[in-house]
DNA sequence: GACTTATATTAGTTTGGATTGATATTAAGA
DNA sequence: TCTTAATATCAATCCAAACTAATATAAGTC
């Protein structure tokens, strides 16, 4: 299932936004999730699953418990796709930002050639 | 609809990213999108028609012809919601990129009161 | 082992959205 | 005005995904 179809869903993305507050079992969520949706066990399970399957959630298991917390593969997945478009709307910090967040690796030790004044 | 549902479709994502190479007018779309797809006129009308409504295309008429380009209202939308998790995979930059990024207009000229060290 | 608690899975039903074919709208050109 | 071109809209069909009820699995407790 395709990250965006994952998050189109408003449960899902309920559940991340609780997942982010910190580790919940299984339980919890089914009981939060459920009153809020008006949604069974199942439903809720079977969510946990799709989020778990995309890249979204990761479970460990302590006893009968499920304990889930944020995956962030999911996440920076739709950050990535996003991210093609981002200049559309922060074009004066790209140049800056990019460098930063980069962490300079790029011209940091570029020994400036003659034709490194721009490249496309 | 909701943002997330309208990238949840590929046809739609796919329109997005010709978009962000630059206006294109309608019959444009389709000729491409439907041959990717093997879908007809009617079916990328209605695709462009919710990437309008949903504030992720926006559009102006020349003669008969429908220009489409990128809005960025609902890309920033989704960059909104995936922004409560970026910290998850991007927590050393944290500091520095948000005050960069928000063009330090908060901190600049707070007067530091005693309680503002850390909030919640 | 019987029982309970926590969670997952399965089969079947329901429903919203994607698609098509047909038609409507709008503008240009003869 | 009649015709062609470009695009949008409508009604009907179809399918995938969300949901429920029931059942299965697995680990504790008595």
């Amino acid at each position: 299932m395709h990250v965006f179809e994952v998050l189109a869903d408003p449960v899902r993305r309920r559940i991340l936004e609780q997942l982010a507050h910190g580790e919940m079992a299984s339980g919890e969520v089914v009981e939060l999730i459920g009153a809020e949706f008006g949604i069974t066990q199942a439903a809720v399970s079977q969510h946990l699953k799709v989020l778990r399957e995309s890249g979204f959630a990761t479970v460990r298991a302590e006893a009968q418990r499920r304990l889930y917390s944020v995956d962030v593969a999911g996440l920076r997945a739709v950050d990535a796709w996003i991210g093609q478009f981002r200049n559309f709307w922060e074009p004066k910090l790209d140049a800056l930002a990019t460098e930063i967040a980069r962490g300079k690796r790029e011209r940091r030790n570029a020994p400036m050639t003659k034709r490194s004044g721009k490249r496309a």
